[in-house]
DNA sequence: CACACTTCTTAATCTACATTAATGCACCGG
DNA sequence: CCGGTGCATTAATGTAGATTAAGAAGTGTG
């Protein structure tokens, strides 16, 4: 368990990596992403202040994700097996998370994304330019332009 | 821990049911499957012989799937608690291929998500209506229909 | 056996989103 | 102060997959 001060940009695993840690916010802001195959950069989540991120795989096995900051942060290092062996219920409810988002991205369109998107992270919009909730959504900026024009304004 | 017999078509958990079950499938087929308010059904996954399927929510809340018998079944009828906080690992595993799943439907195409599938569940395809495939991959039979005609013949 | 019923396929048309390209802006370093 | 670089927006054109519709093949039921 062990502070660390990170800066924007800097990255704290690379796929393939192995790494047995997780990473808890505690200001600023991560993002865990991949790469395809074509070179594309998907973000698979954001962690503002207060989440945990981390590549869910085994402590021994090399990641799939990379993670890096979007702004400049404090983090706590913790490890893996010991933290999470703690909270089964924690898993569970990431499971569930996964779950409900795996069946939006089968059915939903990219503006039922973004409203979900806005529910999930009611302040991160502001916070990351628009081409990451692109890449969050799976579609492309421009899309996310026109979503936001056609978009039911609220407040 | 209770042995049931299942026959096909009955189904074993409800969306919104309270359910702190999970299925062990000795022999047979199941699948859970979400339905969307558009009334449209998606496959969350199939379990075949020795998978576990469940719903993925606290043992106290309400279900998001439904779960049912694709061919008669004998499955093991465990308590989710129980099982689940004996291992850790599997959830791990678990949240490590629905990341896997999430990146996939974020960037990959129908007939990509198709060789993924049959790499997935090897054996089912043979098993299942081909609109069953289609639903788990979140697109329509005719496209799947089309996949299947353009898709390189291996063997 | 005949019949309804479901599944799968094919083809024509439609649509959401991708791609490409051009423009306007902000930010930054010289 | 000016020119570069990256980001957001807009519009045009392209395309994967949805929708619609029809027919062929299989399956269970009276």
């Amino acid at each position: 368990m062990k502070k660390i001060e990170v800066k924007k940009g800097q990255i704290l695993q690379r796929k393939g990596d192995v790494n047995s840690k997780l990473y808890r916010v505690e200001s600023g802001l991560l993002r865990s992403y991949s790469i395809s195959d074509k070179g594309k950069e998907h973000i698979y989540m954001f962690a503002p202040e207060n989440w945990i991120i981390a590549d869910s795989v085994a402590p021994d096995e090399p990641c799939d994700l990379f993670i890096d900051a979007i702004e400049p942060s404090i983090v706590w290092q913790e490890d893996k097996a010991q933290h999470l062996a703690h909270d089964v219920p924690k898993l569970i409810k990431r499971i569930n998370v996964l779950q409900k988002r795996v069946i939006m991205l089968m059915c939903a369109s990219a503006l039922e994304r973004y409203e979900h998107f806005l529910a999930t992270y009611p302040d991160i919009v502001q916070r990351v330019p628009q081409k990451m909730i692109a890449s969050y959504l799976g579609i492309t900026p421009e899309a996310l332009s026109t979503v936001r024009r056609k978009r039911p304004q609220k407040a």
